[in-house]
DNA sequence: CGCATACTTGACGTCATTCAAACCGTGTGG
DNA sequence: CCACACGGTTTGAATGACGTCAAGTATGCG
C-alpha cells in the first residue's frame, strides 16, 4: 500500500515531521505502509534486509533472545517512533507488534540515501536515537539494582504518564500494554514475581487492579515513591 | 589549549574523521584540547552547560547515582567515542575520568551548529548514536537475567576483546581498567560478589589473576563458554 | 611507621526463583 | 447448553543466589 502522508496522524510528530511537503512526498514514494497484526514480528535478529519504519499506531517491543530461550525486552516503540538499524549490516534484535500496528516502512538503503539528501532528516534521527539511548539507560539503571517491587511500580508509573494526553499528569486508569509474562521480560523477574508484587502493590494502595490489565491509580504520589525516583512524602 | 588536528591519533576514527582538512579546521576553532586526571569529572547529571567530547586517550564512564547513593555505571566511552547530549536542555549522567584522560571539547551550541553546516558530521554522530544504543542494550540484556558468575566472564570477555589491538583476538594478557567496586556498579553486583566469583572463575581454569587488576587468559574458550555468549564446546 | 584505599574471605539473612498446583475467562466441539 | 481445553494468571512452599555485615589482608603514600 503508498504512504499518503496527509491523513497521517504522526505527520507532525515523526521524524519525517522535519521535512517540507515536497521532499515528504519524494520520501512517501519509497515507503510503504504495513499492518502487522499482535504478535506479528518485523524484522527478526540476523535478517540482513531489515526494513527500517515509522511506527503510526499501536505499539512494538525490541527484544533479544539468550542462549537458553529466555526473551528480554529491550524497548518499547510508541506511535511517531522509528525503528530500524541504519548502518548496521543485519538486525540485532527482534521486532515484534504488541498490539495491532500500522507502519511506515522504508527499505534501508532508500532511507539511506534520504538522509544523505535531507540533512535535516539526518539530524531528526540523530535526536531520536539519542532518546532512545536515554531510555535504554534509564531501564538499565531500573534494572541494574532495584528491588522487583520498585521496578515493577515505576514500571507502572511509566505507563500511566505515557497512557495519559498530557504531557505531564498520568493517566488515572489505563490499560497495560503487556501481558504479564511481557512485563516480567522486561524487568528482568518472572512472571510470578510480577504477579506477587503486583498484588502486593494494589495492597499498599498505590493502585487497583481492574481485570487482567486494567489500572487504576488510587494513590499515584506512593505509587511514585515505590518506583524510588522520590523520597516518601510526610 | 587549541586543538591541532594534525597530530591527533584519533583523527581518522572519529566523528571528525568524515570532514575535510578544511572542515575539520573550522570545527577545530570551536574546540578545545582538555586533559582529566583520573576521577575527575567532566559534566554532572543536571549540568545546563555540559559541553560534547571526542574522547582522545584514556576512558570514561558515564554513569548515574540513586536515590541511595549508590552509583551504576551506564555505559564506557574508549578513544575516538563521543560523549555529550546533544539536543537535552541538561545532562542526565555523570561522565567522569577512570584513568587520566585526553579530549577535545565543544561548547554544545557550536557543535549543534556544525551538525547543520556539515551533514556528513550529523551522520557520523548518528551512526555513533546508534552503536553506542547497541552497546547499552547488550548491556541491558546482561544484567537482566544472567548469573553473577556469567556477567563477569563476559565483561572480562569484552575487555580481552577491547584490550587487544588486533580486533578479532582478544589479548592475552591485560590490565582491568576499573576497579572491584566500578565493575559491581556496572554489572548490578556489589563488591563481595565480584571478588568472590572472580575467584571462582580462576578455579574453574580460565583465567588467572596477577596482581590487583591484572587478568591471564589461560583458556580464553571456557571463558567464553562461561559468558554464556556461546554454548560449551565437547 | 601509620593511615587510607582496595581487595579478600566468612557467616548469615533475605529476596527472587523454581517447582507445583489451582484458578479464571474464553472459545470450541459434542 | 455443557464439557473441556487452553492461555494467561494467581498462589504456596522450598531452594538457592546474592546481599549484608563484619573481620582480616595487601599495597601504597605521607
Amino acid at each position: 500500500m503508498n504512504v499518503t502522508c496527509k491523513t497521517c496522524p504522526v505527520k507532525d510528530s515523526a521524524a519525517c515531521a522535519v521535512l517540507n511537503e515536497n521532499e515528504r512526498d519524494v520520501l512517501a514514494a519509497a515507503g510503504r505502509t504495513r499492518i502487522l497484526a499482535r504478535g506479528e514480528m518485523l524484522f527478526a535478529a540476523g535478517d540482513e534486509d531489515a526494513a527500517c519504519a515509522t511506527l503510526i499506531s499501536g505499539a512494538l517491543k525490541v527484544s533479544a533472545v539468550d542462549m537458553d530461550g529466555n526473551e528480554q525486552i529491550l524497548a518499547l516503540v510508541h506511535p511517531a517512533g522509528f525503528i530500524g538499524e541504519l548502518f548496521a549490516p543485519f538486525a540485532h534484535h527482534d521486532v515484534v507488534a504488541l498490539t495491532e500496528s500500522r507502519l511506515c516502512t522504508f527499505a534501508r538503503v532508500d532511507l539511506e540515501s534520504a538522509i544523505e539528501q535531507y540533512p535535516a532528516l539526518a539530524r531528526a534521527l540523530l535526536r531520536r536515537s539519542q532518546e532512545d539511548l536515554l531510555a535504554t539507560r534509564n531501564l538499565l539503571e531500573l534494572n541494574a539494582n532495584a528491588s522487583a517491587e520498585t521496578r515493577l511500580a515505576a514500571l507502572i508509573h511509566d505507563f500511566a504518564g505515557a497512557a495519559s494526553d498530557s504531557p505531564c499528569h498520568p493517566a488515572s486508569e489505563f490499560e497495560l500494554p503487556l501481558t504479564r509474562g511481557e512485563i516480567a521480560n522486561m524487568l528482568g523477574l518472572t512472571i510470578e514475581t510480577v504477579s506477587r508484587k503486583l498484588g502486593e502493590i494494589e495492597t499498599s494502595g498505590a493502585i487497583r487492579r481492574k481485570g487482567k490489565r486494567g489500572i487504576e491509580l488510587v494513590d499515584p504520589a506512593l505509587l511514585r515513591a515505590l518506583s524510588g525516583r522520590e523520597a516518601a512524602q510526610a
